[in-house]
DNA sequence: AGTGAGGCCTGAAAGC
DNA sequence: TGCTTTCAGGCCTCAC
């Protein structure tokens, strides 16, 4: 599911937790794209949430213990806040109870997520981590940057866009709008794009996803925030899933680009 | 070192 | 209707 937009709407409504004991923490399945360390019950009994953070499409959950999660949603995780007495559903994998009855539930389907535990300090320091690019919402993504980083890449624009360790957060989704909104061809090689291009593009950066956060994320199949209520971002997409469909008398065409889909108007995205 | 295919899973939708 | 195939918000590993 989630890039940046879903992921940040995710943590926002997680911060309801902040503050509340912990009394259980319990693992339903072993095993998501890796094992969930066992270590994880250490921050049983009156540990409390004291922060949730959002790296990249990581979200991290710290704790009074000096421990933290990490919660990586792959393509068909959620987050859901509910009662504890409400019945346990398929694919819910794992679950923190809380001593005010709350239980914070990781539900994944296809399990492509994953969860990870270690003690605070030594969290930031996982390889995942340490080789992200730039946040794609982060101040410090300027024309500078991204020149060094693809000025001399033959790899077309769409999939430099995709690639976390140059920007990190921006998904399928999001890489499509952004292109179709900054007029660029997500065939244009890195290497090819003009200093005007790059500006008009880190524009669109900013404005999609501020945008996106803003309509609380997309909802294409599932996805919901931690409340259950949907995004609604999806109502404003300009090309994804659009395929057929005018803008101003301009289709919109569908290619699979490196096995993903790319949604574009090949008339105003010009090579 | 950089690049691109394959694989990990399940379920909904499309195709026949 | 029912069976089969395709496709999906991600990302790691492994050949080349």
């Amino acid at each position: 599911m989630p890039e940046l937009p879903e992921v940040e709407t995710s943590v926002k409504g997680l911060n309801i937790l902040i503050g509340l004991k912990v009394y259980k923490v319990k693992i339903y399945t072993k095993k998501l794209r890796y094992i969930i360390p066992k270590s994880i019950i250490k921050i049983q009994k009156d540990s409390k949430i004291i922060n949730i953070q959002r790296i990249a499409k990581y979200i991290l959950i710290h704790f009074s213990s000096n421990f933290s999660i990490v919660v990586h949603l792959g393509m068909s995780g959620r987050l859901k806040i509910q009662s504890e007495l409400t019945k346990r559903n398929k694919h819910d994998h794992f679950i923190i109870y809380f001593k005010n009855s709350k239980i914070l539930v990781l539900n994944d389907p296809r399990k492509f997520g994953f969860i990870d535990f270690d003690h605070t300090k030594k969290i930031y320091s996982r390889k995942y981590f340490t080789v992200l690019g730039i946040d794609a919402l982060s101040k410090k993504l300027n024309i500078n940057y991204i020149y060094n980083k693809i000025s001399k890449s033959e790899v077309p624009i769409k999939q430099i866009l995709l690639n976390q360790h140059i920007v990190s957060g921006i998904g399928n989704i999001y890489a499509n709008e952004i292109l179709f909104d900054s007029r660029i061809s997500p065939f244009t090689k890195g290497k090819n794009l003009k200093i005007y291009q790059l500006t008009r593009l880190i524009k669109s950066i900013r404005k999609i996803l501020v945008k996106a956060i803003k309509y609380g994320g997309s909802t294409i199949r599932d996805y919901a925030s931690s409340d259950g209520t949907l995004g609604n971002f999806q109502s404003n997409f300009f090309v994804y899933n659009k395929e057929g469909k005018k803008i101003s008398k301009f289709a919109i065409k569908k290619v699979i680009q490196y096995g993903r889909s790319t949604y574009y108007c090949p008339e105003l995205q010009k090579e």
